[in-house]
DNA sequence: ATAAACTTTCAGTAATTTCTGAAACTTCTG
DNA sequence: CAGAAGTTTCAGAAATTACTGAAAGTTTAT
């Protein structure tokens, strides 16, 4: 490893754990993007100064995340692992990914706790509340499925829009007459 | 607390962690924003079972993420608790921390790496591809901040607006001629 | 100035998470 | 089928993170 890949792939160790995966786990989706070549598990240990196991769960984590993906060489009895596609797709997956453990097993439960009739004033307050967090995140969830479908193309120009977003909103109605018409 | 407080509360704290904070600091806020009458931190402190101090600190990591506030009660000594804003207020706080903890270090980081020359082939490579992060997260950022600029409403319509997205981007240039051409 | 009522800090402990490495497993080769 | 080359699993150790509670700090009242 050159030093500038040895800082990126120490940086990316240190943010894994806000990320959603731990230190090695970071260090290994680093290494494994920034090498252009496909990489073995044992490099990977031996470059990360890791354990031969430690590696290898942390390789099974990235494929659960489908971030990274084996690659056979032929001719060649070890496993070698690569990137499961190019940077858009990889943040995506980690939108995806990141989205059903945090959000999808609250929807779940609010849903539930929303059907039972509330028992008195405090839990008719509560239920309201938790009416609210619900329909916000099932509009983050539809909206996130939507920005999804659009692919990385329509995406990219809709985030390089900026600001001509509010202005579009504007003449909305005019666009698409008679659908979902504002409030 | 009732039993659907009580689940609520449970619940946002198991979260709490894949939240970016931990459970303690997750059932606090849960408590806070569940409770329709400003809460004590001592009141916090024995509904939800743990020492004073730990409060303290959960209290004052939700007012760094600006997800609780201070409420006076004009008599009391004490000092008592309420949530920020409304629910959407605190999607977008948390949102907003978030991205400061989770990608405004990268983003530095990333500028500071691509500004050293390669020193070779690897290392070109290596650069190419961070630069292709940073640029992600960049546009990632500019967006974020931008559909904060619109508001609870607009960003309401937007959301709703759903598969309508896709139609809207394809006339694009005829809504905003000479602004942000596709490409 | 003292005391009462409350809050914060922080050293030490408890709980949780991550990592190691040896043993078990799988596959290929001769 | 034996054994070589590789991978995975998992119990226990190490590292990290969270929590307690006692002491120090702050504010208000008298």
């Amino acid at each position: 490893m050159t030093p500038l890949i040895t800082s990126a792939v120490m940086h990316f160790g240190e943010m894994g754990s806000r990320w959603g995966f731990n230190r090695t786990v970071g260090q290994i989706l680093a290494l494994i993007v920034l090498n252009e070549e496909p990489i073995s598990a044992q490099e990977i240990a031996d470059a990360l100064n890791i354990s031969r196991g430690n590696t290898s769960m942390g390789l099974k984590e990235l494929q659960s995340w489908r971030l990274v993906k084996q690659h056979l060489v032929p001719g060649e009895r070890k496993e070698f692992f690569i990137p499961a596609g190019d940077i858009w797709t990889l943040a995506n997956r980690v939108f995806e990914e990141r989205r059903k453990r945090e959000i999808d097993p609250t929807m779940s439960l609010l849903r539930d706790l929303l059907l039972d009739a509330p028992a008195n004033e405090k839990e008719a307050n509560a239920q309201h509340k938790l009416n609210e967090i619900h329909d916000l995140l099932e509009s983050i969830t539809a909206w996130s499925e939507e920005l999804q479908n659009l692919g990385p193309e329509k995406l990219n120009t809709l985030m390089k829009l900026g600001s001509g977003v509010g202005r579009m909103l504007e003449l909305k109605d005019k666009l698409l007459p008679g659908k979902n018409s504002v409030n």
